[in-house]
DNA sequence: TGTACATCAGTGAACGCGCGTTCACTGATGTAC
DNA sequence: TGTACATCAGTGAACGCGCGTTCACTGATGTAC
């Protein structure tokens, strides 16, 4: 059986859980570098002090937020791209899900698009880690396609992470249209898969 | 013959612009949202009252700064794209003026890339509007060229959009190699310039 | 050209406020016997 | 099961500091005659 945590353990990271969750509900209208410890603390109703039992700084508690985004995306992110079907099918349901993960975690992906080039150090290099992860794990993924055959490594790491941007742009154009019109929206999802189908088209005339 | 500006107004320009000046150079460490009225006065030198001759907040200087970057880059993006000779080279001269722009204006570019997604929303949409505007002028001119015919005129901007896109990831990934090693700096051309290939490819066979 | 007045970019003192961090503390939870 | 001691998540007071904004000001520049 899995070990139960202690009354004290689980406080803990109740705690530690409502810390980063009023964070990242803070940082839908501000940078990560003007977020203060007072206000993270206040929105929970814990003292100041409180905080630094869970994490040194404003800036620590980004890089757990960055776990909290995107380590769990890995397995998502295998299976997209692994799926089998037509071309178009594939980009129909990527765009898809792109959509749905936009809706059902706004914040976190707009912190990961708005920290992904933010004024935090370590906040921007946990986020190029693990979009580096990605695109190794998108290579591995496309390396077992048939359509892959002949393309070098390099080249096909170049289209992972071309693939990799790409699903942060459409994510970024579904967070800017979250409070847009369904016809919006719609639009968004036309334009977005065609931006696929296009590098779609691309890869597979590459070796033309 | 031009008009002269009188004594004052040439120095309230000039503290103008050294005020847009140590707000650049500070915001090469954080983002404008965590950026203070009194850091950039202490850095120009003069009273932090002396601020409000020129702007009404940093959000208010942030904007003067979008324009700043990217007013001037309209004529740049038109000549680049409308140019001729065959893809392969109009794609190695872009990718070389984007690695100059990044390498001359550094702090400018930086501040965009941080900017576009960041905490600050008047800023935010300063960038967008730019960024639109890009969009229809090389629009404009990929419509001109003999390989677009066929193509609506929602394709054609849906491309042009990737386009931009594209300029603001490579510019990005020149950025992030600046401090690198030439060799490292001579793999992101390599990278920037087969994904540019990649989406030319596609836009070769996008009717077929 | 000279004089008298108007303009206005930049000054400097003052304000109330929230910040991050320190420290000794409390009292519930955990552990050893 | 009960007792005595240890641990440690969260407290609350205190600190020095820099912040944005207000206000009346100064003195060089501009303008009208």
């Amino acid at each position: 059986m899995s070990h139960t945590l202690g009354i004290r353990q689980a406080q803990k990271q109740k705690t530690r859980q409502a810390l980063l969750d009023a964070a990242l509900a803070l940082l839908e209208e501000q940078s990560l570098s003007s977020l203060g410890l007072r206000e993270v603390t206040r929105a929970v109703g814990v003292a100041p002090t409180a905080f630094y039992r869970h994490f040194r700084s404003t800036a620590d508690l980004g890089v757990a937020l960055v776990e909290e985004a995107l380590g769990s995306l890995h397995p998502m992110i295998r299976t997209t791209v692994s799926a089998d079907g037509d071309p178009d099918e594939r980009i129909a349901r990527a765009v898809e899900l792109i959509s749905h993960h936009v809706a059902s975690h706004t914040a976190h992906v707009r912190f990961i698009a708005r920290e992904r080039h933010g004024g935090v150090q370590p906040v921007r290099e946990a986020i190029q880690d693990q979009l580096a992860r990605f695109g190794e794990e998108v290579k591995d993924a496309l390396a077992k396609d048939p359509v892959s055959d002949g393309w070098s490594d390099d080249d096909l790491l170049m289209l992972a992470n071309l693939y990799v941007d790409q699903m942060l742009m459409t994510a970024s154009l579904f967070l800017d249209a979250l409070e847009a019109t369904e016809e919006e929206r719609a639009r968004v999802v036309r334009i977005a898969t065609r931006r696929m189908r296009l590098i779609s088209i691309g890869r597979q005339h590459w070796l033309d």
